[in-house]
RNA sequence: GGGCCCAUGGCCUAGCCAGGAUAAGGCAGCGGCCUCCUAAGCCGCGGAUCGCGGGUUCAAAUCCCGCUGGGCCCGCCA
């Protein structure tokens, strides 16, 4: 399939055509890529270029001139109708709309469900990893935050040509949290509880935390219950798997109602208890500039890197003494799997089967090969960043040179609450739970539905409350850029009018309508349509903004960029888009008459509803939002 | 001590990485628009020393340097 759009045609005819009108070796291609602009007012053009004020400089002529003598050299684009220049030295181009929308129409209607997707990355492999929540509580807001971009992420990756795409949760069910936990679970042989049962071990872990802290003893006897994990294959390993399965099963009904869906869950006791780890610490060891030491512990030597050279001792351990492992070699081990530098010993079984297969790792599973990717994305917050890049140069430092260059830690700033952050030990996530987001907004999305259109059948009105209510929370995690702070507040986040999902839902719902009362096939009447008649603006906005869809969602990913932060990444253009394509939609529905126009028009106008009916609907599936046909 | 992120109208954000034309939206406020495809919409009004100070440039919210304020990170912790 050809997924080439006529927006990057015609940039890419538009650049070729000003190269050939300046001397070969003044300036390079990128200057002239880096020239194109989009006008700040349309009534200037629909894309205009600076490179008159590049040139200027080194032709010693005024931009002006400059200007002049590239128009009256530049050759005939099919798909502009006339150039411009503007200003002090703006060549402005003007799209020849007729000719431009039947291309963009046309390719539209090809694709479909299609149209945005790219095969750039065909043949690749991605392992992402998402939101890794510990498995002794509910999600809170921030998990939210890390899961739908990770969810997100997901789905663009897979638009874009990784027709390969692992979605992974890592569960650390060796950790403390649960050992605290599992401290107090003990204590008695049955528990009443109700709700949630991630919620109740919520709760309970609070309890435990302001039990066991500055408690000597009690911290000596959680010590005693991580041992019994960390070894394994006794009852109370068994007991506590029992319990972070159970807890995050609940955890998955909350990703559920959000439409979060992964592939494989990995835990690390299986990690350690099927020798993946000691297979990767043995692979680790014959790294010259890892060793281990007289005291037994392992250390990695990390001062062959410039940033580290200062450091007072420039070491990073890896497994102490007593045999244990850091974070660190755990993590490291976890990433080689993941690049599928060691075998797979790992074994699998299917856990959930709905729309979506989930697969789990099991002891008593059977063989099956996971790993091996091309690409590794990490969904961690930003505070991780230095960890994270500490585990990639290990890879770097081991030889993985491409595994270092092909790991990417895609940050975030948390959630905060307006007065405090949140912290698990404290439970300042009471009240805040993801459910309880989720429940209210359905329940104010149901009020909504109630006053605009109480006539609808029940059944209805629920789908809608809760395609509104998840709409609205997915685009506000999206909508700001990952390195912003989010507060949270529930007026903004439930907030269903302006820059919300609901409004390009609504938007999306319109156009069905639209197509649903014409009674006519845009597929079929398509080629009798004539473009001639585009002629609103309303019209050519819609236009225009339809064909810059798959440039922009390729354009995400091939613009991801590792910094010392993390991977930063435009996610936030696509709510973006999505917003500014329903109001060119909504500005068209007020203007534009389709039904009752005349048959031409109608026409036309029902396949430009078509298409963008299409294009909304690809980009709020991106975004893991329900595309309604009416609310 | 070293490093990273953030700072744009009353509030929330886009634009910054790839410098360009009157800084773009939303919320809140005020005022209009439903005999016509759903008013969860459309139109209009008011409101911004783009944190501060320098520098680079024909051109700076955007790049560089230095500050200020807020957050985060630099453990054989998890």
């Amino acid at each position: 399939m050809n997924f080439s759009d006529t927006w990057s045609n015609l940039k890419t005819k538009v650049v070729e055509a000003l190269l050939e009108c300046v001397t070969p070796g003044i300036i390079v291609k990128t200057d002239v890529i880096n020239s194109l602009e989009e006008p700040p007012d349309k009534s200037f053009g629909d894309l205009a270029s600076t490179l008159p004020f590049t040139l200027a400089k080194k032709l010693k002529k005024p931009p002006l001139k400059i200007a002049q003598e590239i128009v009256s050299e530049l050759k005939k684009i099919d798909q502009v109708k006339k150039i411009k220049i503007l200003g002090n030295g703006y060549i402005n181009f003007f799209i020849d709309y007729p000719k431009y929308s039947k291309e963009t129409l046309n390719l539209v209607l090809s694709l479909l469900e299609k149209y945005g997707n790219a095969n750039f990355f065909e043949g690749k492999k991605v392992i992402i990893e998402y939101p890794a929540v510990n498995p002794s509580k509910p999600w809170h807001i921030g998990h939210a935050r890390n899961a739908i971009l990770g969810d997100t992420m997901s789905r663009i990756l897979n638009a874009v040509g990784f027709n390969n795409v692992l979605r992974i949760d890592y569960i650390n069910d060796l950790g403390l949290q649960i050992a605290q936990l599992y401290f107090i679970l003990k204590q008695k042989e049955k528990w009443n509880y109700t709700g949630k049962y991630d919620h109740f071990l919520g709760k309970a872990y609070v309890k435990a935390v302001k039990q066991i802290e500055g408690n000597k003893q009690k911290e000596e006897e959680v010590r005693e219950i991580l041992k019994l994990m960390e070894e394994g294959d006794n009852e109370t390993s068994e007991k506590i798997k029992k319990i972070a399965f159970k807890c995050v099963r609940a955890q998955y009904e909350t990703a559920y109602r959000l439409n979060i869906f992964h592939d494989l869950i990995v835990w690390e006791s299986d990690i350690v208890h099927s020798g993946l780890f000691k297979k990767a610490l043995e692979r680790m060891l014959e790294c010259e500039h890892i060793e281990r030491l007289e005291s037994g512990a392992i250390i990695a030597k990390i001062d062959i890197f410039d940033e580290f050279k200062e450091m007072k001792e420039p070491y990073k351990v890896l497994v102490r003494p007593d045999g244990t492992a850091t974070y660190l070699a755990a993590d490291i081990a976890f990433q080689m799997w993941k690049f599928g530098k060691i075998e797979d010993v790992l074994r699998y079984r299917i856990l959930e089967q709905n729309e979506n297969t989930l697969w789990t790792t099991s002891q008593e599973g059977k063989e099956k090969k996971f790993n091996g990717a091309d690409y590794v994305i990490n969904v961690i917050g930003a505070e991780q960043a230095f960890p994270q890049r500490l585990m990639y140069l290990s890879l770097k430092l081991m030889g993985f040179e491409k595994e270092y260059k092909n790991s990417y830690h895609l940050a975030y700033e948390h959630v905060w609450l307006p007065e405090t952050k949140f912290r698990g030990r404290e439970g300042t996530w009471i009240g805040y739970t993801t459910d309880d987001m989720i429940n209210e907004a359905i329940e104010r999305a149901r009020l909504e539905v109630e006053k605009k259109n109480p006539n609808l059948d029940l059944d209805t009105k629920i789908q809608i409350s809760e395609a509104v209510g998840i709409g609205a929370i997915r685009y506000s995690m999206i909508k700001s850029a990952p390195e912003k702070k989010i507060t949270f507040r529930w007026d903004e986040v439930l907030d269903f009018n302006g820059d919300a999902a609901p409004y390009i839902q609504y938007a999306h719902a319109r156009s069905c309508r639209i197509l649903e009362k014409s009674k006519l096939d845009p597929l079929e009447i398509i080629k009798d349509a004539n473009f001639e008649l585009i002629k609103t603006e309303n019209e050519k906005d819609l236009v225009l903004l339809i064909s810059k869809f798959p440039s922009l969602v390729l354009n995400i990913i091939k613009r991801m960029k590792q910094t010392p932060w993390g991977t930063k990444i435009d996610i936030n253009l696509l709510p973006a888009y999505a917003y500014k394509l329903a109001t060119a939609f909504n500005q068209f529905y007020t203007n534009c008459p389709v039904l009752s126009s005349e048959e031409e028009i109608k026409i036309m106008r029902v396949i430009l509803v078509k298409a963008t009916q299409q294009t909304l609907n690809n980009v709020l599936n991106l975004m893991g939002i329900t595309a309604l046909e009416r609310m």
